[in-house]
DNA sequence: CAATTGAATTGGTTAAACCATTACGATCTA
DNA sequence: TAGATCGTAATGGTTTAACCAATTCAATTG
């Protein structure tokens, strides 16, 4: 027999409280930095009990949509949209052996390749001088060696997340903070270089500014992938080192 | 003064809960298919309520750990490691317009280009002769008309992730996958096409599996980018006509 | 005026009870 | 005996009511 009626009731309302208040926000009528009601409230005015609606916060909250303050004033504060859960997803993905940190060097040098050369063909003059703003700061702490390369690095990472923006293409940029989320936790502890890489990063650098510069997409994307692969190879040897 | 002590009492219970299953999964202890103990029992083994365990369990279903089933025999069950986290964040960046379906144009162009390139430099045998079947598949589709256009479609994404599957990386099965996934809840409404196009696709996909089999890789990749760019410019004039 | 205190509000947690769904064995019936 | 039916028990889903803990802010105090 074909299926006459539907379930009178759908299991689990705290998931119908979800999409409600989920929609709520995404067609804006609660705005970034504002408030939900408090739960008692928001209990009263969904039908619901406290409990159920927690489990429903719960979701809200592991999603991204939502931040949740304690005290007078505390309560459910709407979140911007990031990129952070795709982080942690990645992070999972890596724990649980489905990807390998190999997996996400190879991926990165792919997309840093891309990057560098979409920024080069759309930098605005004044995109230009951001980096060259950078490129500055990083040959700062190049010259002051070694000891200052936890500096020198979180200038660099700089340098590629300005490219990803300048790419246009915010999924670039998720992405990126993404993998450099990831390879940062687990190599940053092997982060243990000598003069000539540092200089050699810095010229690296500075050629893939300079090939934006001058729009050779081409260029840019070679020089970028490079780059990644050096860094790769470094790590990957540390790694061998230690095992 | 400095911090000389952190607080005593970590706040939230339920997120302490969370890290101990959360270890607990992903150190294997419990591997996938297997169940949880119940709620009580978890509640008692952990010396909490009830109600503060079920909000960890929301966590964790949440993040695609566990899958929850009702009744007697029910329980909290180990899920295997998905990429469906990563598809539902990119629907809510794309619902809360943080990107565009243009942005996620942009970047398959790029990403099935790479796949492309990758599966043809590392392609086995076995490999290509999977791919000869599911040409063959379309073809016969194809040779049917359009009124079997929905079946051809679904046999054109069996050989885009196929590729995806032959590049070694599984990076790029998550990534489009989850494209796939976001492309389709926008775009499959609009599906309506003529014979040409359909002639045009399956062409375009013979002739990518053919470089794939001669190992040219740039071609590959370049014609995937292609065969990807005429659906977004097919699917933009869809959308210019509606608007 | 500045520091302290205390009340009020909000999220965090607990406990006990009941409902709804489901698997499975016991029972009934042909 | 085979098959349908029913009852039971285990499990997640939900409610309620109460209390704890953190935080803000106004009132009080020196």
């Amino acid at each position: 027999m074909a299926q006459l009626f539907r379930k009178a009731k759908q299991n689990r309302i705290f998931q119908d409280v979800v999409e409600q208040i989920q929609d709520v926000i995404l067609d804006g009528k609660i705005k970034p930095g504002e408030k939900l009601p408090s739960e008692r409230e928001l209990g009263e005015m969904l039908g619901t009990s406290r409990g159920t609606l927690r489990e429903a916060l719960r979701i809200l909250e592991q999603k991204g949509l939502i931040e949740i303050r304690l005290g007078v004033n505390g309560g459910a504060i709407v979140k911007e949209t990031t990129w952070e859960q795709m982080s942690e997803t990645l992070a999972l993905l890596i724990r649980s052996q489905s990807v390998s940190l190999q997996h996400l060097a190879e991926f990165r040098e792919d997309v840093e390749e891309i990057v560098a050369s979409l920024a080069a063909e759309r930098a605005s003059k004044e995109d230009i001088k951001d980096l060259n703003r950078l490129i500055k700061e990083a040959e700062k702490f190049y010259k002051k060696g070694v000891s200052h390369w936890d500096k020198f690095v979180r200038v660099d990472e700089k340098i590629h997340m300005g490219l990803a923006r300048i790419s246009r293409n915010p999924i670039y940029s998720f992405i990126l903070e993404t993998i450099h989320a990831n390879i940062d936790k687990y190599y940053d502890r092997y982060l243990a270089v000598g003069d000539s890489e540092l200089e050699e990063n810095y010229r690296d650098l500075s050629e893939i500014v300079k090939a934006v510069e001058g729009k050779k997409a081409t260029e840019a994307g070679s020089l970028a992938r490079e780059h990644v692969r050096r860094f790769n190879r470094h790590m990957d040897k540390k790694l061998r080192q230690l095992s």
